[in-house]
DNA sequence: GGTACTTCTCACATGGCCAC
DNA sequence: GTGGCCATGTGAGAAGTACC
């Protein structure tokens, strides 16, 4: 896809962003996809079968399932998922297709795409199909640099450390609104508290309690952008006893208040 | 009055360095 | 891979200000 022209994106009618109703799941169906579908999944907790291997997904979860592929889903009632997907063709021979999935490390500029993509089609905009399909392009280079990255990534750590660590990464990215303690992190690594915070940098390239604030404030950015949020609602929703704080450590971050970012 | 922000203070958790 | 020491940063509370 990194050679196809965005002219080449056969844009389908069938994308949105939603939240899962409580009794939310997807059926595998009897025939396979017969178009690309781009699903991303913005919060919540569930799982994802695809041809019959589970993933627990997330925030920052990103599929990219394929012509042929079978999939079914489910989600955490309690934690309903809220995604994003987009289907779409692409004519001609393709080389360069993202894999089929990946956890992003890095979820602003992506999630900023999805949701000008979905916002292009919400009123008649002009030269709506035109951007889009460029918006389709850039996000398929994302993820095709994502994968380049992870790739690299692994083979500098592949290990079964760096597995606990990245599971730990991906559980507080998960739960941005918990205030984590690194001593039980570390249990869940199966390290002590002192190792497992050097190593945790080493890999992550971020401190434990760097990566919680920034995690936490990618997510204030998204709540306070396009969930319509205000300031003291995702403050309380991100576990900040104090609005005030929250303000300082956002503009910290951020170089802007929080009521500018909306 | 409600909301958002600034400044100050302080206890405690965390990270860097080093030795083992 | 772990632990000790120490400097630094974070989180929280309080008081006050500005704006609508």
């Amino acid at each position: 896809m990194l050679h196809a022209l965005p002219s080449a994106f056969d844009l389908k009618p069938a994308f949105a962003k939603i939240v899962c109703e409580p009794s939310w799941k997807w059926l595998k169906r009897e025939k396979p996809f017969d178009n690309y579908d781009l699903f991303y999944v913005w919060s919540g907790e569930g799982e994802v079968v695809l041809n019959d291997i589970p993933y627990a997904v997330g925030k920052g979860s990103c599929f990219l399932f394929r012509p042929g592929d079978y999939t079914s889903a489910t989600h955490n009632p309690q934690k309903p998922l809220v995604l994003t997907y987009i289907h779409f063709g692409v004519d001609g021979p393709l080389s360069d297709v993202p894999e089929r999935y990946r956890v992003l490390a890095e979820t602003l500029d992506f999630e900023h795409l999805l949701a000008r993509y979905v916002r292009l089609f919400l009123v008649e905009t002009f030269a709506a199909e035109e951007e889009a399909k460029l918006i389709l392009k850039q996000m398929m280079i994302h993820l095709l640099r994502e994968d380049r990255e992870e790739r690299q990534e692994l083979k500098k750590h592949s290990n079964q450390l760096t597995e606990a660590i990245h599971e730990v990464a991906n559980y507080v990215r998960q739960n941005p609104g918990i205030s984590h303690r690194v001593d039980e992190l570390a249990q869940r690594a199966g390290l002590s508290p002192r190792y497992f915070s050097i190593k945790f940098k080493q890999i992550i390239g971020h401190s434990v309690q760097n990566y919680m604030i920034k995690t936490r404030i990618e997510r204030a950015e998204h709540l306070l952008h396009d969930a319509g949020m205000n300031v003291t609602e995702v403050a309380d929703a991100l576990g900040y006893r104090d609005i005030f704080f929250f303000s300082r450590q956002f503009k910290q971050y951020t170089g802007k208040s929080p009521s500018e970012i909306r």
